[in-house]
DNA sequence: GATGAATGAGCATTCATTCAT
DNA sequence: AATGAATGAATGCTCATTCAT
């Protein structure tokens, strides 16, 4: 973490944060310098350092947020389902949701896992893991159960969340669909694509 | 030393285009710096200026031959075809045998488009785009034919794309599927996809 | 160590341009580097970038500081003139004192003017003109008075500029003549000249 | 010398000098690359070392020629004066028609003495100081037959020299003046200014 | 004579980071 | 907390020069 304890400039680090996720999502990680985030947030470089221990901490408390509150926000989303098919469409309609509304996290956490260090590496890939295990997991479920058929279920779940994933690049809110309509037809995919003909 | 016996322009040439793509999947494009690429290469960095105007066009040379010889490819892949059935199982056989055989052209093609100057930016993404709209057309056949029923067919379109583009992250050819196995599942998963229940 | 003790923002701007200006002076804005500069002064190169923005800024602000140190000096010198001959004779003791004086600042005001970007040259030839032009008047008044009489008031300017201007060239304090006795020859030289016969 | 005896490429040779006289001219010895030099004489730059031996050679070359070129026309434009006023007037008019002739020679003799390395720097002002020489004797000739009066020779020819080279930074063939009339005025200042009242 | 490919040193500039104030 | 000045390493790129072909 890099907040210390008992200061009190919340609303600094938070702009920090704010002004990191945002040049990061445009100019990647490596292309952003501490100068232009300074800049963007009005302070001088060194300043930064009031706040960040280094760059490297900046992403990765970026990306660790990022996964913790969808995973706990996942876990809710799920919470009290039986049924497959009503597990899987949750998952869908959670999932497009999410990664159209805080696109900017999304988007980072796919395109910069190779500027991460090995030891957060591990750690955010490790989160992601457990993201994707919950899908699997739902796929087994309904395969065991006869409703969904599928050759391999892992290979299945990639593909669902490849397609849904790449909506933070092209969904645009003032644009042709709704988010219901985009999440009316991506339910209605999976859904077909996994229960077979 | 002023030149390696049998050093040979063409050769060097294509042997910077291949450690330029290693480096930029591995790394990124910002992250590459010219001395690595001329050390993977074997010479000293000016020397690379034989061989490339700037480090922008390394990377622009290399998403523009990809996407020239995808688009080529892909049009003899599809030449012939009535069928929108038929069209759309081959655009997925193409398209992810393509992203698995060259996957770091592929790979860097979407990740490396926000470093691209803006001129060649509208150059690549022209390029994509009509890359998009084969899919779409057959699917909007598809649909027109009634053999297909899909909310919004370029909706439709970018999810299978991001489906099966999805691959060259994660597709290992010594895994636990093979290509064929691999094209077969996602060429069942689309179809049910746009077929409809 | 991050910082010499005892270094201090406004003494080493202040030592950078007095090191910049002998460097220049000596062996030319193109053949000068930064690293010499940085040498002098005993910075590393990148702490330059605290004082100046550019290589280019700091020879523009040399020679802008110069012309308008120069013009206040001039207006001072010729202040409460009515007669041409003795606006003449301040004007040749005010130059080639002001030329011996600071004879670098001179020199460089004229040898890099080349090496200016558009803009700040446009800027400096400005100024230069402003400082050709009172010396035009002067001539012109004399000329209309009937107490000079040359060809041209222009060209006998810029002769008298030229000739002045050359002790920056050749004048040591510690040679054969005093600053005094130049002056005096070179008034009785000029005004001889546009006296005429 | 540069040239390799029995080649038969005067033209090359020719055409290197005549491009490299401009480019010193108008950016400077130093600002200019040999690349650039290359490209105006349309060779690649290894091409160039087949008719100079380094840049520096290039620039002394340029020099000594210069050097040598206006000493013997110098000598041929005093023969058989005997009168010092005569012998002036002959100077006056040689020197600003030769640097208005031949203003970039003329120029980067002046201006680029200090990228001369030291031996060379030698020579070439060795040269110079005979050139002066000979200004400074007409003036001591006429102030020890009584015809001219000035506080100092040298420092009087230093002037003039600086007046009379004046020309070739601001004269235009085109302006104003012809080079006649300005060789009238400078003339009549130059006489005036060294006869006295 | 010309070319193209190489070298190694050098360029101005930017970087993340540190720290006395 | 914030600043401004510093560091030392790194960046993309250019340079004069060499030389096998």
């Amino acid at each position: 973490m890099t907040r210390t304890a008992g200061s009190h400039g919340p609303t600094t680090q938070k702009a920090i944060q704010d002004a990191g996720l945002r040049l990061i999502h445009h100019h990647g990680y490596a292309a952003m310098s501490l100068r232009q985030l300074a800049g963007e947030v009005g302070l001088q470089v060194g300043s930064l350092y009031n706040h960040i221990r280094t760059k490297q901490d900046l992403l990765f408390d970026l990306l660790h947020g990022h996964m913790e509150s969808l995973l706990t926000a996942l876990d809710q989303a799920l919470a009290e389902t039986a049924d497959p098919e009503d597990a899987l469409r949750r998952f869908v309609a959670f999932h497009v949701d999410y990664h159209i509304t805080r696109k900017a996290e999304v988007f980072i956490c796919y395109s910069e896992l190779r500027s991460l260090e090995p030891d957060n590496y591990a750690i955010i890939v490790g989160l992601r893991r457990g993201y994707e295990r919950r899908l699997i997991a739902i796929i087994e479920q309904g395969v065991a159960r006869g409703c969904f058929r599928v050759g391999d279920a892992p290979v299945a779940a990639y593909g669902i969340l490849a397609m849904l994933t790449g909506v933070c690049t092209w969904f645009r809110p003032d644009g042709r669909l709704t988010a219901a309509d985009l999440i009316d037809q991506y339910t209605a995919m999976v859904l077909n694509a996994v229960k077979g003909p």
